[in-house]
DNA sequence: AATATATTTGCATATATGCGCATATATAAA
DNA sequence: TTTATATATGCGCATATATGCAAATATATT
């Protein structure tokens, strides 16, 4: 029961509830820095957030270049699989913007699929500028 | 996104995700010390657990003469559903010791519905003697 | 070799969580 | 009204978690 428990844990903070649904809803295999931006988080924090759900087998990491690429894996466990699907059952609206972002995002990779993007700072403000974080009342 | 982040962290918690798939293997509607004898824990800490799966909405409660009944809610939220289906499909094995605690705890309601067990420390040489904890080395 | 890019990790810290204990509250029984 | 049963809650404490910063690591580019 731990086991369960633990994967639910790994989902239960936001921002990785986000990776994890945007992982989901967007298939694929996407840097580390590219999931950060699109979610508006430090890179350091995605990587430990991304490594917690690695640790719980719900992601898996692949090296490309200098870079780690992490995607949802095929998996058999069935709870993993309802769990997959019940998070690409969350109302693509909640998630929209980032996924939106994480399009662009993934855009601006140049020919050698190096993660740079090199006007960082415009990025920031183009994207990144009216961000207070949702307000979802939670009781 | 927050939302459905607090009601994974509600079950991320094995005694909480216990319960929960306690109530939802075992439909119908338990007293707090029933639940609490079946999975092994205090009643204080039940009660706590109960209520935080309550403000999340995955049980409600209901006063029953001196006590309180918690139950699964007809619900109409798609992810909550979804969510019972999930821990539905934990494998009973997971939780057959519990369940068949339950249902014999339940049998020694007396018939003004009353939660006590008169022979408590009975009860719990007979039951709760070798608990030790789970082992499902999770990571 | 030196530099730039990408990710990870140790450390410090503020906050949250789980839990035991004692106590409070609520209701029923005697 | 006194006592017993059932649940909830305030407090304290140990542990866990999230997070920022700086530094370490790893790899690619020049």
């Amino acid at each position: 029961m731990r086991i369960y428990a633990n994967i639910l844990k790994a989902l239960s903070e936001p921002k990785r509830l986000k990776l994890f649904a945007l992982l989901a809803k967007s298939a694929g295999k996407y840097y580390v820095c590219e999931l950060a931006d699109a979610i508006a988080d430090t890179h350091y924090n995605t990587s430990r957030n991304l490594n917690e759900l690695r640790k719980v087998g719900l992601v898996e990491e692949q090296k490309v270049g200098r870079g780690v690429m992490y995607y949802i894996p095929e998996v058999n466990d069935q709870f993993v699989k309802s769990l997959i699907d019940l998070v690409k059952g969350i109302p693509d609206e909640l998630i929209s913007r980032e996924t939106e972002l994480l399009r662009k995002r993934v855009s601006f990779r140049d020919q050698n699929q190096r993660c740079i993007y090199k006007l960082e700072s415009d990025w920031k403000s183009n994207n990144l500028e009216e961000r207070e974080e949702d307000y979802e009342s939670g009781e």
